[in-house]
DNA sequence: AAAAGGGTATGCAAAATTGCACAGCTGGGA
DNA sequence: TCCCAGCTGTGCAATTTTGCATACCCTTTT
C-alpha cells in the first residue's frame, strides 16, 4: 500500500540529494528512506540512484520519472491546500512567514495574544530570509515587503511604504562639509542610486548589507548614509540615526498580507489574517513616514 | 508519512462508491480504508464523504479535490509504467488480457510452456470481457480483435481476419427451400446487415449473442445463420456448423498484440510478446479463412 | 415480519513498519 | 596522517498499522 508514498520519498531524495536530508525533510528516520527507496527499486526492478562521491545521482530510470513525480507532488499539494481551505475549525497549525523586523516591531505581541486566546492553534513563525514556498504549504500566510505579489497568491496591500534617508550626526556633518557621501546599500546595486546622485554632488559606496536591521546598525555605527523604509528607523528610537529632511517619492513597494487562493476559506487563517490586519492598521503613519 | 497514499485511498473510495469496494480494489481490509479516510478527514478538518442510503457520496470538499487527485493518479501510474519499462529482469508479473477464444484455441499451451520455462514470471491472464485499462496497468499486454487500436498503445497487427457465414445443415436446407433466413447477430445491430440482404431475399433476426463461443453454440443448435470470423468455427471441428460458400470481403478488423509505450523496454514483456507472435504466426491461414 | 445480504465502525491480536544504535565508509581539515 | 563530521546500511526492539472478528445499521427479499 505504499505505492504513492514511495514516489514521494523518491522525489524528496532526488530534490535534496541525500537520504539523510530527505529524512529530515519528511520527518522520518534515514533508515526509512533507505528502505523505501530499496523497496521501490526492487518492486520495479530498476536502480533509481547511483552512489557518487557527493550524495546520490539519478539513473536514467530515475530521471525518466522525475518530472512525472513532480506533477504528482503538485497535485497532492494542491489537494491538500484545497482541503485545508475548507477547514472551519479554529484548530491546527498556521505557518506564518514575515521579515523579522515586522515581527519584532509590530506583530510579536498581538500574535502572542492570538496564540493565547486560541490554544488549539499552533503558530509556526518563520522569519529567516529564504522565501517560503506558499505553493508547497511551507507557509500558509505571508507578510511581505514587495512591489507586487505573485498572481497565484491573494491578499491585500496593507500600506504603501515611504522611504527616507538616514545617517548618523557625524556623517551628516561630513556631508555638510562637502565630503563625499558614504552610502550603505543593498547588495547587487552597482551604480550610485538616483536618490544619492540627485541630492549630493559626490557619493561613494561604503558598504553593502542584506538585512534591514543590520543596515540600521551600520548607519548607527557611522558607516554612512542609507535609504531605508521609514517604519524601521522611525520605530527604533535611536539618536545616532537621524532622518534627513530630503523628501523622497513614495515607493511603489508596499507591505502585503498574502495567502494562497486555496486557503482563503480556512477559518483559522481568516482569523489570523484579521488580527494581523487589525493591528497593522494602527501603524499606517509609521509606514508612510508620518510618525 | 501517509499523506500521498491517503489521497489514493480517497480516490479509490470516490471511484468505487464504497469503503468495501475500495478495499477490494486496493487489496486491503475495509477497516483500513475506513481508518485512512478518517485520518485524512481529521488531519484537514473536513468531511470528505457523506453517508447516504447507497454507499458514500462526496461532500463539496471531496468534490473539490477529486479531479486534482485524479491527476496525481495519472502521474503515479505513468511513473510506475516508466519504471517497469526499464525492468530488464525476467521476473515479476505479466498481466495479459485477451478474448477467451484466442486463449483457449491458440495460446493456452504456449503460455503454459512460457510459464514453465520462466518460473520467476507470474502470468496473470484475464479473459473476462470488460476491457482492461492498460493505462492503469490493469493489463501489461493485450491481444485484441479490433479494427484500429487506441493511439497510446503500441503493438502490431498479427493478422487481418476473414469472416464467413455459418449455419447448421438444417438451416441451410431451409434457406435452399426459400424460407426466410434466421440471423444470429451481435447485440445493437438493429437493421438487417448487408451481408444478409445482399445474399438472401428474405431474412429476419432470430437471436442476439454477445460472445463468439456462444454464437457458435447457437448456430450449432440450429438457431440460424451467423457471420463469424473464420478462425473460431474453422478450428472447432463440428459437423453441425457448416461454412457457406459465399465469399465475404476481407474485414478491416484484425488481431492485434498491444502494450503501452512506456512498457516497451521491459524484458519480460518483450519475451512474452515474442512467444505470442511466434505461435500466432503459425495460425495465419486459419485467420484468413484458408484452413 | 424475519432473514439475508450489503455496507461501516471498533476492540484486540498479529504483522509490518519504523526508530534506534551501531558499524562502516568517504571527504575535508587540522 | 589522523581525526572528525556526515552519510548509508542493517540487526533488533518498539511502535504503528493492519487484519480479523464482531457488532451494528440499512435495504431488500422471502
Amino acid at each position: 500500500m505504499h505505492s504513492w508514498d514511495d514516489f514521494r520519498v523518491f522525489l524528496s531524495v532526488a530534490e535534496t540529494g541525500s537520504f539523510s536530508a530527505s529524512a529530515r525533510e519528511l520527518g522520518v528516520n534515514h533508515s526509512t528512506i533507505s528502505r523505501r527507496v530499496q523497496s521501490l527499486e526492487k518492486r520495479h526492478g530498476v536502480k533509481l540512484f547511483e552512489r557518487t562521491q557527493k550524495g546520490y545521482r539519478l539513473t536514467v530510470a530515475g530521471q525518466s520519472i522525475l518530472s512525472i513525480v513532480g506533477q504528482a507532488k503538485e497535485a497532492t499539494n494542491h489537494a491538500s491546500r484545497l482541503l485545508s481551505g475548507h477547514d472551519d475549525r479554529l484548530e491546527g497549525e498556521i505557518k506564518l512567514t514575515m521579515p523579522h523586523e515586522i515581527f519584532d516591531l509590530f506583530l510579536a505581541k498581538p500574535l502572542a495574544a492570538f496564540s493565547l486566546s486560541h490554544p488549539k492553534i499552533q503558530l509556526n513563525i518563520g522569519v529567516k530570509p529564504g522565501l517560503k514556498n506558499i505553493a508547497n504549504r511551507e507557509a500558509d500566510l505571508a507578510v511581505r515587503i514587495t512591489p507586487e505579489p505573485p498572481e497565484y497568491l491573494i491578499g491585500k496591500r496593507i500600506t504603501y511604504m515611504q522611504h527616507a534617508l538616514y545617517a548618523s550626526p557625524q556623517v551628516i556633518n561630513g556631508i555638510e562639509r562637502g565630503e563625499s557621501v558614504p552610502l550603505v546599500l543593498w547588495p547587487n546595486i552597482h551604480a550610485i542610486p538616483s536618490w544619492a546622485s540627485d541630492n549630493f554632488g559626490n557619493a561613494h559606496i561604503a558598504m553593502y548589507v542584506d538585512d534591514l536591521t543590520s543596515m540600521h546598525k551600520a548607519v548607527k555605527a557611522g558607516v554612512g548614509l542609507a535609504r531605508m523604509p521609514c517604519f524601521y528607523p522611525d520605530s527604533v528610537i535611536c539618536p545616532e540615526v537621524v532622518k534627513l529632511d530630503i523628501p523622497l517619492p513614495l515607493s511603489d513597494w508596499g507591505l502585503w498580507l498574502l495567502n494562497h487562493v486555496d486557503l482563503r476559506n480556512s477559518a483559522r487563517i481568516r482569523a489570523c489574517k484579521q488580527i494581523i490586519t487589525e493591528h497593522m492598521s494602527q501603524y499606517l503613519p509609521v509606514f508612510l513616514g508620518n510618525a
